[in-house]
DNA sequence: CTGAAAGCGCTTACAG
DNA sequence: CTGAAAGCGCTTACAG
């Protein structure tokens, strides 16, 4: 059956303190021809590490728990995507758990899971967390880290994107364009707090150019596609036409550029969009759609450093803009 | 600090052996007043149990290692969306680790990782496993299975699409709209088991009709969009046009459908398409893509009982046919 | 460079 | 219903 180091110092002569010193490579412990004798005998013995017995005794391990928003986005592969490459550069295993937003029961429970066994950390993947799971992460002593979502609470710790900068890269860049009647569709304003942000910036750059925002403009929803929808169906039954629209992310866009076709709107002649995020989902369809592309996959990288450093501070990634087919310049 | 079963012992008066038969709730060993004492105190020392010791003392464990191949899929989220949901049902937490085809070594690597813990069962997702890390898992005692792949050794239990069915019932269902010149894109014919059964099923339809099939029609690629591409380019090409294609995968579809549109081909009016996948893609382009459409979700949460189980059988997820815009009947 | 021994936190026969 | 004790597989001061 399994192997384990007793049987090596059995099969080697040695005692179980030196295989152990060996396999675990604690340089200067042991001769080069008994390292060679163990490493030998573990070899042919098929020894595998008990994973289970190191934790235990070491009270730590290279587990990251990574707790991810079960709520659908077309991103997160791409985050996980970054995290999972940093991880195997720096030995770590990834343990995945499920939540849901504002479903403090849960949350807690994925907390809990991931505490009863000794992670290194805990990376929370665009989890709008309950403040008593806050208190419940803090008064562990496990490193956590926020992913793809920032807080009013400056205490939490995460890398995410500059919201408020998307917000406004998107106007200005549509404002440049000559466009002064700019909707912006399909952010969740009542919840979230990256909503906000963006908002915020498009009207930091709607004043700045002196455009006034009528606030019918503005149509929450919840950054799915039938957020596009519901948007596309409410700016048509508009008097007054905008000229183009932000998008409050991928699917959202899609949504609207879908529905607009539905309504023999042209993109981007009879109307412009920009979206938010820039996943390939914006090369796929046509028009292919500009947007304010976020890195997402350096976003995960990131952040298992982060964490492994005790780096408590906000950080963001970069995001810039891809122009593709779907704005026009007015004039 | 973390409090263990030592600490509520103390503060109870009742020996550690007693507190972890409560704590297990191991029934008819402890009366309900010795009970609730151990429980108050466990919540009031905060206590968590340590997965570390349990695993190491039980020799089991309720993870399931899911072992990915990271060729990007479009399809992995649902299968997995389905495995958490069977695992959060059965209360057994994933560890997902990345791997390669074809690539002995980080698939070799990633089965190790698994062993190291005393894991319930392992999930490999559409990895095409390497012949020794077929032995290796083997002769670990763990169970294991796969979803989303199958292969020509049937001792290796997984869990799919019926793959010669697919192939048949897209090009069957083409032919009952009057297609007979029906091309075949962007499957991997050279090392998926899952290719050349698509094209097997291909051809039984075909020649159940009496339709003879060009060698021309079968452009092989590597199920990615840019396969789809080049097939379109390779298509285009042809003294003959063909009035139908089925794409290997959704992607491959996006991209027969994107650079038909770069030459002026109307899908379907000049070309129609059945994609194979049916992932919701299908419904963000236009036109919409008919597609076979496999069920990813239910084969991830069926995989985890089955696994569970040791039911080492091979079995198949349901596909069916789902008509949207993307193909014509001709008369 | 090597070994004997204690201990990580838990479970589970065994005895009562 | 409860407790004392052994043991899971490993690491690490301590002593040599």
């Amino acid at each position: 059956m399994d192997a384990t180091i007793k049987d090596i110092a059995q099969a080697t002569g040695f005692s179980i303190a030196t295989v152990s010193r060996v396999l675990a490579n604690k340089e200067g412990f042991f001769s080069k021809s008994t390292a060679a004798k163990v490493n030998k005998a573990a070899k042919e013995l098929g020894y595998q590490k008990n994973m289970a017995a190191l934790e235990l005794v070491t009270r730590r391990s290279d587990v990251i728990a990574v707790i991810i928003n079960s709520t659908k986005t077309n991103f997160a592969d791409a985050i996980i995507e970054g995290i999972q490459q940093r991880a195997a550069e720096l030995g770590n295993t990834i343990i995945i758990l499920y939540t849901r937003d504002r479903d403090e029961a849960v949350q807690r429970k994925a907390i809990t899971t991931a505490l009863e066994r000794p992670v290194a950390g805990i990376l929370l993947l665009s989890v709008d967390i309950a403040p008593d799971n806050v208190a419940l992460l803090k008064s562990s002593n496990t490193p956590f880290y926020f992913v793809s979502i920032a807080f009013r609470d400056a205490s939490l710790p995460c890398i995410c994107s500059d919201d408020r900068a998307i917000g406004y890269m998107a106007a200005h860049y549509l404002l440049e364009h000559g466009h002064t009647r700019i909707g912006l569709a399909g952010l969740d304003l009542n919840n979230s707090y990256t909503g906000l942000l963006r908002l915020a910036g498009y009207r930091k750059a709607m004043e700045e150019a002196g455009a006034e925002v009528a606030e019918e403009w503005i149509h929450s929803g919840d950054f799915s596609y039938e957020s596009g929808v519901d948007a596309m169906d409410s700016y048509h039954g508009m008097s007054e036409r905008l000229s183009a629209v932000i998008a409050g992310s991928d699917l959202v866009a899609i949504g609207l550029l879908n529905r607009a076709r539905h309504y023999g709107v042209d993109i981007p002649q009879n109307l412009s969009i920009v979206s938010i995020d820039g996943t390939s989902l914006c090369d796929y369809v046509q028009p292919t759609l500009s947007s304010v592309t976020q890195d997402f996959y350096r976003m995960g990288y990131i952040s298992l450093g982060r964490l492994l450093e005790h780096d408590d501070e906000i950080s963001f990634t970069d995001s810039h803009l891809v122009e593709r087919d779907s704005v026009a310049t007015l004039d």
